[in-house]
RNA sequence: GAGGUCGUAGCUCAAAGGUAGAGCACCGGGCUGUGGCCCCGGGUGUUGCGGGUUCGAGUCCCGUCGACCUCCCCA
């Protein structure tokens, strides 16, 4: 094989596309329920714009980023993530003077430089959620909601089911605010500073750059001194307090089933109070399928007005990968083989064919047909391949006659109608059924 | 970025230092007016790539690229 794709990037073939799609509509369908606006932002930003809002301190800044400077010597960065260039959009197009709440949502790919693996691709696509305009829980407890519908659309069918039921669990948690959030970090660098040599090499490390991340390391020892430490509950502020006891009754209020995670913290920077994962089952090590948060002070930080925010991202091949096991090859046949297969029977029928087949198309059918000299017998294995339902045999005989020769795949019957009958009778099968 | 497992045909996988194979798929034919089934024929290959050891390497060694797993990190 002389060439193969780069590291961590994939191709999605047929096969895979239809499966992407698929998700992408039910998304969509849901996401516009909810009254969600889609937008396009572009792939590439300048390096200065994730510095500042993902932190320049952050793993995903320091080691993960595709910077580059282009050839006017300006850094630019392949996005990471999208939430940062919404905010940048939100502000240069001052979409933040329209009412609010905003709601905008985008689909694409993100990239990062990281040591692929089952879940984890240098390339990989999310379905990103923000919400700006409006400090209050019951924001938060819809876009949670909506997220998990989102997550469990492809599997309505099934939602009976016990295992289903439960392929995911939501985990909640509360950074504290602007005013709360210094004591604990205060707190947990003079407790753990007495530890210090007893956590491991990252974690000292991170008691200068970013103390929480310790919270959710997973050496056992670190694990251990964790253990000790006040949990972040007895740092909060009241109003945070309130804002997380409001949170958790109306999650309560949905029947929306929660795991309440004091260490389980986030990337970056950006978050306040809020935040949640959505964890599937089957993914190995990488089993985070949705994250986010709010994040009220990334606006103001990023030089537009104070406009609080809630957002959060699904990462679609992860989520594809938790569910796709449980559906039914057959719903994505039908997007891949034709509904009728148009059989000439010879060279002199290529005309009639093509002008058919248009006809046919302008009806909104899906149509194949093969301009080859093939046996009746060759055709009609190629539409058997092709799953097609449909088969409409021309031939010299046929074309005499005004007619075509209509043949169920399916059922082996076939009859020969007129071909004025024919495109009413076929819009009958697959566009009203 | 660290450690580990692996890499053979389009796919799934054999070949325990001695002639690169099987099933499925694919191509041609039986079969120019009827698909699925069947029969006959075809191996389609730079054994990821590059070196080395050896009379001889898919197999052993080194390097490299990629996939997967753990760590790191994260969607």
């Amino acid at each position: 094989m002389k060439f193969q794709s780069v590291r961590g990037f994939k191709d999605w073939v047929p096969e895979e596309f239809i499966r992407y799609e698929h998700l992408i509509d039910l998304a969509k369908a849901i996401l516009k329920k909810y009254n969600y606006q889609e937008v396009k932002i572009p792939i590439l930003e300048k390096t200065e714009l994730f510095i500042r809002s993902i932190g320049e301190v952050t793993d995903i800044v320091q080691k993960e980023t595709y910077t580059f400077q282009d050839r006017n010597q300006e850094f630019l960065t392949l996005r990471p993530e999208a939430t940062a260039g919404i905010c940048r959009m939100v502000i240069e197009n001052g979409l933040f003077m329209r009412p609010k709440p905003l709601k905008f949502f985008t689909i694409g790919p993100m990239f990062r430089h990281e040591r692929p693996q089952k879940g984890r691709l240098r390339e990989f696509y999310q379905i990103d959620v923000e919400l700006f305009g409006n400090l209050t829980p019951w924001y938060e407890v819809e876009l949670i909601k909506m997220g998990l519908k989102i997550l469990y659309s492809p599997l309505k069918d099934l939602s009976e089911d016990e295992e289903i039921k439960n392929l995911f669990t939501l985990e909640i948690n509360s950074l504290g605010c602007e005013k709360c959030r210094p004591n604990y970090k205060n707190y947990l660098l003079s407790s753990l500073k007495d530890s210090q040599n007893l956590l491991c090499n990252t974690c000292q490390q991170r008691l200068e750059r970013n103390p929480f991340r310790i919270l959710d390391c997973k050496n056992p020892n670190c694990q251990t001194e964790i253990q000790k430490l006040e949990p972040i509950h007895k740092f909060w502020c009241e109003d945070c307090e309130l804002h997380f006891k409001e949170l958790k009754e109306l999650l309560e209020f949905l029947d929306l089933k929660y795991v309440l995670n004091p260490y389980l913290v986030r990337g970056l920077d950006y978050y306040t109070r809020t935040i949640f994962e959505i964890k599937g089952k089957g993914l190995g090590a990488q089993d985070t399928v949705c994250a986010g948060g709010r994040y009220d002070k990334l606006l103001e930080e990023l030089g537009g007005p104070f406009l609080p925010a809630i957002g959060f991202a699904i990462g679609i091949e992860r989520w594809e990968l938790c569910i796709s096991q449980y559906l039914n090859p057959q719903t994505f046949l039908e997007r891949l083989s034709p509904q009728v297969f148009i059989a000439l029977l010879g060279r002199e029928q290529f005309n009639e064919g093509l002008k058919l087949a248009e006809a046919l198309r302008e009806a909104d059918l899906k149509v194949e047909v093969l301009y080859e000299e093939k046996s009746l017998k060759a055709l009609l294995r190629e539409a058997d391949k092709l799953s097609s339902k449909k088969v409409l045999i021309l031939g010299e005989e046929e074309i005499k006659e005004g007619k075509v020769l209509l043949k169920d795949m399916l059922q082996g019957t076939q009859e020969k109608i007129s071909l004025e009958k024919l495109i009413p009778k076929l819009k009958e099968e697959f566009i009203y059924p």
